[in-house]
Order: C-alpha cells, then sequence, then structure tokens
DNA sequence: GCATGATAAATGAC
DNA sequence: GTCATTTATCATGC
C-alpha cells in the first residue's frame, strides 16, 4: 500500500493538472485588486489555498507565473484585467 | 541541446564584469540547464554531504566546467528543494489521499 | 499550437 | 547560511 501511494506521489509530483474554474477565478480576483503590489502574505496564501482547494505552493507558482507573464505582455491581459476590475467594483456596489 | 556550454570561455563566466561603465545595465545570467552529468555528480556529492566544502567545491565545479559560485548555488537550491520534497510527501501522506 | 502548472538556474534580501 | 523571487525551460492539457 505504501508503495503505491509513494509511486502516485512519484509521478503526481509534476503532471500538471488545470486548475478549476471556481480556483482560477479566486486567484485572478485577488490578483488585479492587487495589481499595484501582487504579492500575497504568507497568511493570505494560506486563506487562497483553503479557497481554492490547492497547496501554497501552488498558490505561490500561480503568482509567480502571473506576476511575470503579464509584466510581459500587459496587452495580453487587458481584458482579462479589465472584467475582473469590473466585477471587483460590482462586488462593491453590494 | 548543448548551447550552454561555454567551454571555451574560462574566465568570463561567473566572474562578472563587477566595474560597469555606464554602459552594462548588470546583466543578468541566462538559466542554462545543467547536462546529465553534471546533474549526476552534483547529486552523487550531495547524497554524501549535504553540505559540501570549500575544497570539494573548487574541485567539482573544474570537473564539471562550472563555476564554484554555481555549484553553491546548486547545493543552495537543492537543499530547497529536499525540504520541500518532504514537505510534500508530508501533506501528502497525512491526508487521507485514497482513491 | 499555445495556455498553463511545475521545476530548474540565478539573484537578492536578511 | 535560508528563502522568496525572477526567469527560462520543461511537460502536459486541450
Amino acid at each position: 500500500a505504501v508503495m503505491i501511494l509513494r509511486s502516485r506521489f512519484l509521478d503526481a509530483r509534476r503532471k500538471r493538472r488545470n486548475f478549476s474554474k471556481q480556483a482560477t477565478e479566486i486567484l485572478n480576483e485577488y490578483f488585479y485588486s492587487h495589481l499595484s503590489n501582487p504579492y500575497p502574505s504568507e497568511e493570505a496564501k494560506e486563506e487562497l489555498a483553503k479557497k481554492c482547494s490547492i497547496t501554497v505552493s501552488q498558490v505561490s507558482n500561480w503568482f509567480g507565473n502571473k506576476r511575470i507573464r503579464y509584466k510581459k505582455n500587459i496587452g495580453k491581459f487587458q481584458e482579462e484585467a479589465n472584467l475582473y476590475a469590473a466585477k471587483t467594483a460590482v462586488n462593491a456596489a453590494h | 541541446s548543448g548551447s550552454c556550454t561555454s567551454s571555451s570561455a574560462t574566465t568570463k563566466d561567473g566572474t562578472a564584469n563587477k566595474s560597469s561603465h555606464s554602459s552594462t545595465p548588470r546583466t543578468r545570467k541566462k538559466r542554462c540547464p545543467y547536462s546529465k552529468f553534471q546533474i549526476r555528480e552534483l547529486e552523487r556529492e550531495f547524497f554524501f554531504n549535504v553540505y559540501i566544502n570549500k575544497e570539494k567545491r573548487l574541485q567539482l565545479s573544474r570537473m564539471l566546467n562550472l563555476t564554484d559560485r554555481q555549484v553553491k548555488i546548486w547545493f543552495q537550491n537543492r537543499r530547497m528543494k529536499e525540504k520541500k520534497l518532504s514537505r510534500d510527501r508530508l501533506q501528502y501522506f497525512s491526508g487521507n489521499p485514497l482513491l
């Protein structure tokens, strides 16, 4: 049994699986609402991880990738940025 | 995949030019993946010593055609990797994965 | 065919 | 020394 778990762990290490739609939604909301400083604290990471049902390391990976890919091509993410900006505005209105 | 091995350049690799004459905005060294042979030897030494001393570091850097700084940083990153692997294992086996 | 998550070199704060 | 991070690369999803 331990061997089975171990093998599962080993090959599950780098086999990529996309996050759920809700998880990506939550992460993007945080990112675009903190665009001036998209560096969540350790506590914020833990809370995001809990909400998204992923690990803290995965949250760190997501923000690392998001930061550099956003910086590298802001134009590509403009539409997405506007979308989440409007979403947070609607949430604030309620 | 062998474009990173600057075997000819002996002294212009790691020892970056520090006295920049206002024309070098401190070029960050491009990340170049190490070869299988380099990884094998580094891992072999890491197995015996998680912390490598200066002498072995210089010896290993010469053998692998890497700078001593590169070897030092590799061991630092490798220790971090080991720590992360331990955390992941703990989390994986502590919770009930099943299925 | 790129989008995306994870990992591997390299830097810098402390 | 650790450790969060930047950057490029790898591997996979679709």
